[in-house]
DNA sequence: AAAAAATAGTTGCATGGTAAACTAAAATGC
DNA sequence: GCATTTTAGTTTACCATGCAACTATTTTTT
């Protein structure tokens, strides 16, 4: 068991994390839309009317950039921000219809993500994967002062 | 089954990702090294005289992330990179004395992430993760041109 | 109601990563 | 031996992300 050899967990989720980033930006070569971007969108799609920091919740992203990416989202015009007049603080964010639009090539392209990570693994394990990354999550959130 | 409502494996595993850089980038405060030496200097430390594109394999990055990384670690004084006489395109990458005095804390370290990952996990549990997340990352990789 | 604390979002700066185009050296084919 | 191709590494340009410090607004405390 020489601890040397194998690429460690930590290793395998950075390259998974990277490989699926990286199809899903061969994926979208033909949009104006980039990775970063194209989770955002099809959260916002699901989500109408959601604000930055349920995003940020939803996609475990810092609101910076969850900021940044609806800067860029807006100005490609697929999103639109609405400031809340009850509480000024906050946007609320809509998907355009050229979002919309698109809503289906966006699933098309999430499921391929899906079908690519989990070929050759049944549902079982497939369950098994998501909850043993649940706890995994939560081990490593753990220490975070979480307010 | 809502497929909205859970963060999918995908996001699970950015932000797994995330939270392992922050993690050992707070145990690195006090050094002069930052998270991304960090996982090179590990594998030079245990692979003395490697090439560049060894590492970039071993630790699945790319070549041009290898190739800043190892020139800031060389700026440090962490190690040494000498031209291989028998073939000049390439360079065996040495870890210096200070590297070197630095091993059992990074091996600590490393420990630590380890333990944090895998706290409420059993040992079959573990095997289980390390065993998924490996067809996963053939998955992932598969569609590649690999040369 | 004034002061203090919390919350939503933005900005600036830094890191980490990649792809593509490049340089230099080696290997291969003829 | 010269031309072609392959290989190792670098550079450039860019995207994604986070933290810390900031602004503006709302809520809480007193």
């Amino acid at each position: 068991m020489n601890p040397k050899e194998e690429p460690g967990v930590g290793r395998l989720i950075a390259r998974i994390h990277r490989g699926i980033y990286h199809y899903v930006s061969g994926r979208l070569k033909n949009c104006d839309l980039d990775v970063g971007q194209f989770f955002f969108l099809r959260y916002i799609l699901l989500h109408e009317g959601i604000t930055q920091d349920q995003i940020a919740r939803g996609i475990l992203l810092d609101k910076a950039t969850v900021s940044k990416g609806l800067k860029r989202l807006s100005d490609l015009g697929y999103v639109e921000k609405k400031t809340n007049p009850d509480d000024k603080r906050e946007y609320r964010i809509f998907a355009t219809d050229k979002a919309r639009g698109f809503l289906p090539e966006i699933e098309s392209i999430y499921k391929e993500v899906h079908n690519k990570l989990y070929r050759r693994l049944n549902a079982q394990q497939i369950e098994q994967l998501q909850s043993l990354l649940e706890t995994v999550y939560q081990n490593v959130e753990q220490e975070k002062p979480e307010k």
